[in-house]
DNA sequence: GTACCTGTGTGACCTACATCACATTTGAAA
DNA sequence: TTTCAAATGTGATGTAGGTCACACAGGTAC
C-alpha cells in the first residue's frame, strides 16, 4: 500500500479529513528510508522531527552512563517515535531512535504538526486521541513494571504484539523490559 | 483564589480563550468538596469525570491482588486526575482516587469534555497540550525506574515536588517509589 | 574456507530489596 | 487526659535479579 493510503487510514480511525485535506497534510511528510542499524536519532542532537513508521520496526532507548541500554518503546508500522520530551521542548535529544530492520517511515517536523494542528480542527482532534493513546498506555506499562515481575511482564509483552518474537533479539526484548539478558535466558532456559 | 480563576490561569498558560468562552467552559464544570480520606474514584465503578484540583491532595492507586499499593500519582493543585483508560474507553474503574487531605476539585464529564473539544479549537488545544505533559513526565518515571535505585528516585521526586515531604506520608511515598516502606524507611535511619 | 561478530546459554557469586515481626512515636479522637 | 490508630524505625532472614566469566552456535565479510 502506498504510504498516503497508510496515513490516510490510520488518521481517518479517528478523525475525518477530506481527501483535499488528507493530500494537505500529507504533503508536510518527508518519506525517508533507513537501513538496518542506521540511527535516527542521536541523543545530543537537537531533535526536529517526529517519525510514522510505514514498514520495519525502530526502537527508541535511552543509554545510560554505564552504557547500559533501555528501551522506551519498540515502533512498529503505523506506530509514532521520537524524543518526544525533546521536540516538544526544543531541548536536545537524550533518548536514541534507530532501526531493528530496514525501515520506511514518514517524517514531520514539530512546527509542521503545530502548523496543522493550528489550520485543521481535526488534525489537532487526532493529535490529542494520539497522545491520549500513549499516555494511558504508557501509565499500564509503568503499573506492570511494579506489579508484576520479568516473567510475566515478557509473556503480557509478546501476547500483545507477537510480532517482536521474531524480528526482535531476547537481549533488546530484555532492555525493554529493564532486566538483564542473563536474567530473561534463564526464565526458560535454565 | 476563586474557582474560575484558578481554572482560567490554568488554560491561559496554553491556550488563549476569550472571557466569554472561559465562561462557557467554567459552566460545565461541577465544583466538589472532599474530605481527607474520601473515595472519589473506587476500582470496579465506572467512570463519568475527570478532576481538576483546586486545593489539597490527591493520590491515583492501583491495588493488586495481593492488597499492595501503587501510587500512580499524586495530584496536587492545578493537576487533573481520573483513572483515564476507564474514563476515554468506557470501562470500569481499575485505578482509584481518593484525598490524602481535605480538597476541592472541578469536575467534567468525558462527554462534556468532548463536547467542549469539538466546539471550541482552542479548548482541544488546551488539552492536547496537557496529555501531551503527561505523557512525557509518564515516560521520564518510567525510565528513572529502570535506571535509577530508590534513593535517587526518592529524592528526585522531592526535588521536584518539595512540598509533598510535609503532606504525603512515607508510607505513601514508597508505593509510589515501588518499594516496601521499610525500605524507604532504612534510606536514612537503619 | 577462515575469521569475526552478534546473539544466546549457563555456572558461580553478589546485592538490593522484600517480608515478617516487633518496638516506638505521634497525633487525633473521645 | 487517656486511648487508640496511624506512621515510623529496625533486626533477622529470604529471594529475584544483577554481574562476571566463559562457551558455543549461526551468519556474513573477506
Amino acid at each position: 500500500m502506498e504510504a498516503k493510503e497508510v496515513l490516510k487510514q490510520h488518521i481517518a480511525k479517528i478523525a475525518s479529513l477530506t481527501d483535499d485535506e488528507l493530500s494537505y497534510v500529507f504533503s508536510h511528510f518527508k518519506p525517508l528510508s533507513f537501513k538496518k542499524g542506521q540511527s535516527i536519532i542521536t541523543a545530543g542532537d537537537m531533535v526536529d522531527c517526529e517519525y510514522f513508521v510505514l514498514s520495519g520496526c525502530l526502537k527508541s532507548f535511552f543509554i545510560n552512563d554505564d552504557l547500559k541500554m533501555f528501551i522506551l518503546q519498540f515502533a512498529m508500522p503505523t506506530w509514532w517515535t521520537s524524543d518526544f520530551n525533546a521536540l516538544y521542548n526544543h531541548t536536545k535529544a537524550t533518548i536514541n531512535v534507530d532501526c531493528i530492520t530496514d525501515a520506511e517511515v514518514l517524517c514531520i517536523s514539530n512546527s509542521d504538526r503545530e502548523k496543522l494542528c493550528n489550520e485543521l480542527h481535526n488534525v489537532e482532534h487526532f493529535f490529542r486521541w494520539r497522545t491520549n493513546k500513549g499516555y494511558v498506555a504508557a501509565q499500564k506499562r509503568l503499573l506492570s513494571f511494579m506489579n508484576n515481575n520479568v516473567k510475566y511482564r515478557y509473556e503480557e509483552l509478546l501476547k500483545l504484539y507477537p510480532e517482536l518474537y521474531n524480528i526482535v533479539p531476547k537481549n533488546l526484548i530484555a532492555a525493554y523490559l529493564g532486566v538483564s539478558r542473563e536474567t530473561l535466558s534463564r526464565l526458560y532456559h535454565a
